[in-house]
DNA sequence: TCAATCCATAGACCATTATCTATATAATAA
DNA sequence: TTATTATATAGATAATGGTCTATGGATTGA
């Protein structure tokens, strides 16, 4: 076990999550779609560098891709943020009653 | 609101979290204290790489240090592992159940 | 078909970071 | 005191990562 964590998920996550710019990202579309467009409207950035931060959390599979014509709407994955950091807390918090929590066993059991 | 979300706790967080050997001490120290010298010689890299590694995780205050002689023992907050994840799912799952737990909930406000 | 729009990819550039060696600091032992 | 051990810090180096401009591919409208 723990063969290689250097492509664990649990680093893939974190390293999805370690820049405000993501950050930014999926709080903007975590509760709606949104376009590229609108996303790179929002934060500032120039729209390559909001594609290369989606195809990041894309890779990260913590978000929803749907294509519609000429648009591309992203939203945020809310059930692998779950998953996630319910398996953070398996690992780095067990003896916390919040890591062995029922509702998150069944998120990431699902 | 979210007036500076690049030095916010939950960027913080993941930084601490994105690396694998960051994340490897913190599995060594999860459930017991361990020495400098004994986690050098757990992970193989050397023993500034190591202090490092620790100090970033104190700066995430995701480690609890304790010296004694010699000495300096670190062990993995678990507390703040579970606050900082429960913020994390308050802010980027919001419409799960779990991101609102009562445990969580109580966790993140002490 | 042609032009315009939307998004992804490629490549360059600069900042950040992970690692190392060397050294400083602190504590203990001789 | 002097030597030894344990850890932190400083500085160098190479790799990673965030951002930009330029461009390509796909879709739609004229």
């Amino acid at each position: 076990m723990n063969a290689d964590i250097k492509s664990s998920s649990s680093v893939l996550f974190a390293k999805a999550l370690a820049d405000p710019t993501r950050q930014e990202i999926m709080e903007l579309i975590c509760c709606r779609e949104l376009s590229v467009g609108e996303i790179v409207e929002a934060v500032g950035v120039s729209q390559p560098t909001v594609s290369h931060h989606l195809a990041i959390l894309r890779e990260a599979t913590l978000v929803n891709v749907r294509s519609e014509g000429k648009h591309t709407f992203y939203s945020l994955n809310q059930g692998r943020v779950v998953i996630c950091c319910g398996n953070l807390m398996e690992v780095f918090a067990p003896q916390s009653a919040a890591a062995d929590n029922t509702v998150i066993q069944s998120e990431s059991g699902k």
